[in-house]
RNA sequence: AACGUGCCGAUUCAU
């Protein structure tokens, strides 16, 4: 048993739960005999692993066998199920150890954060208060996946109050859960408020990160206070931060923002003497700029770029310059790309559709639009609400709105108040 | 003997 137990584990260590449940079946056709260790290593490995039907099954088994899994077990078999989206299973677990184990603090983070993931930050915020009652403090973990959860949800009251309240207890929020915080902060349009707690991080020395300042620098830029941006971008150095990519990126987007596109290529070149590699995102950021500004050639050259360095330029950046020749009316440049990016596996997805859609309807075209739809679905792209709305407003306004009343009917999308 | 919970920032879409 011991010699079976070592293996699976170094298995198990090494991310090969398969490994370690082929040994552990292996072994009980002979003359190995599981204990509670065992179990524990093999149902761990394979809820790490993401089999949690095999998992659930060797809890089951190993309950048979008379023995009784401890919480942690339960715990973990619980995030597996989460997180692999079986929260019903989940949570009918969750009433199993209820009845054999005193719930444990861990055990209901792990839930919280479930229910997270689960899109149902109202449920998740209903258990962390009900938590307490069954005599589990929450702690500093619990505190912080409900305030990056409830920033994530968009659920800015909550987490601002949630955030005093831990402070007030004597917890520390830690460096992701202030950048959750700031990004939600920035979001919502409270740039200044965020910008205060930044300065809350210096004084209090919980030392802001790169990407504390970036979410910030991005944060002025949209708002078109780019100078505010740059004051911030080297205050950040002189803090010892080192701006990377995605610095550099928003920054970017900034100067394009406000037509500057001398030092949008400026730079671009310094971030590359700083030894940056750009990606393709970086590269987007420029299209994008120059897409906006209506300066189609040079982003159709950037585009080059990015196809010259071996990159293959991905959705957003084809979606960028599609859309930007769409609105200049240039529809026999813009569909060809289409083309183009399937040849060079480029999944074009919604967003491309919708684009090239509604160009197609400006132009008058909404029976080439109608055409595109067919194409989408047989590419299986499921087409949105947008993409409906698009069009029934292109076919309406080329009177041909007993089409949009077939397309209404024909096709399963439920229309909405724009509808 | 091992073991469980969180991780943030940039680029595209109609009316």
């Amino acid at each position: 048993t011991f010699t079976y137990n070592c293996m699976m584990e170094v298995y198990v260590k090494a991310g090969k739960h398969k490994q370690a449940y082929e040994l552990f079946k292996e072994g009980l056709q002979g003359a190995f005999v599981p204990n509670q260790f065992s179990w524990s290593v093999v149902i761990r490995g394979l809820c790490k692993g993401g089999s949690l039907e095999i998992a659930q099954a060797l809890f089951k088994q190993m309950e048979k066998c008379g023995l009784v899994p401890d919480i942690i077990l339960h715990t973990m078999l619980i995030d597996g199920l989460s997180k692999s989206g079986k929260l019903v299973e989940a949570f009918d677990q969750f009433k199993r150890v209820l009845e054999v184990h005193q719930p444990t603090t861990q055990l209901y983070t792990t839930l919280i954060d479930g229910l997270f993931r689960a899109g149902k930050p109202n449920d998740a915020y209903w258990l962390y208060k009900s938590m307490e009652g069954k005599g589990c403090t929450p702690d500093n973990m619990t505190y912080n996946i409900l305030i990056t959860g409830l920033c994530n949800a968009d659920k800015l009251e909550h987490a601002q109050y949630l955030f005093n309240l831990m402070v007030s207890k004597g917890y520390s929020p830690n460096v992701f859960t202030y950048n959750a915080f700031l990004a939600a902060l920035c979001k919502a349009g409270k740039l200044d408020d965020a910008y205060k707690y930044l300065e809350e991080m210096v004084t209090k020395d919980y030392p802001p990160s790169t990407v504390t300042h970036s979410l910030l620098i991005s944060g002025f830029c949209k708002e078109g206070r780019v100078i505010e941006a740059q004051e911030l971008f080297q205050k950040m150095v002189k803090r010892g931060c080192i701006p990377d990519l995605v610095t550099y990126s928003s920054l970017i987007e900034g100067f394009c923002q406000i037509e500057k596109i001398d030092e949008a290529y400026h730079l671009f070149d310094t971030m590359l003497s700083r030894g940056l590699v750009p990606n393709v995102e970086t590269y987007n950021s420029m299209v994008c700029g120059l897409c906006k500004l209506g300066k189609l050639k040079e982003a159709f050259a950037r585009l080059q770029d990015i196809i010259r360095k071996g990159h293959v330029p991905d959705v957003m950046a084809y979606n960028s310059i599609i859309k930007g020749l769409c609105k200049a009316g240039q529809l026999d440049t813009a569909y060809p790309l289409l083309e183009d990016m399937i040849e060079r596996g480029c999944v074009p997805d919604v967003t491309t559709f919708n684009v090239l859609i509604d160009g197609l309807c400006t132009i008058k075209k909404a029976d080439k639009a109608l055409e595109l739809l067919e194409l989408m679905i047989e590419m299986k792209c499921l087409p949105n609400a947008m993409t409906y709305d698009t069009l029934i407003s292109g076919l309406c306004k080329a009177r041909e709105a007993d089409k949009a009343l077939q397309l209404l009917k024909e096709k399963d999308f439920i229309p909405d108040a724009s509808t």
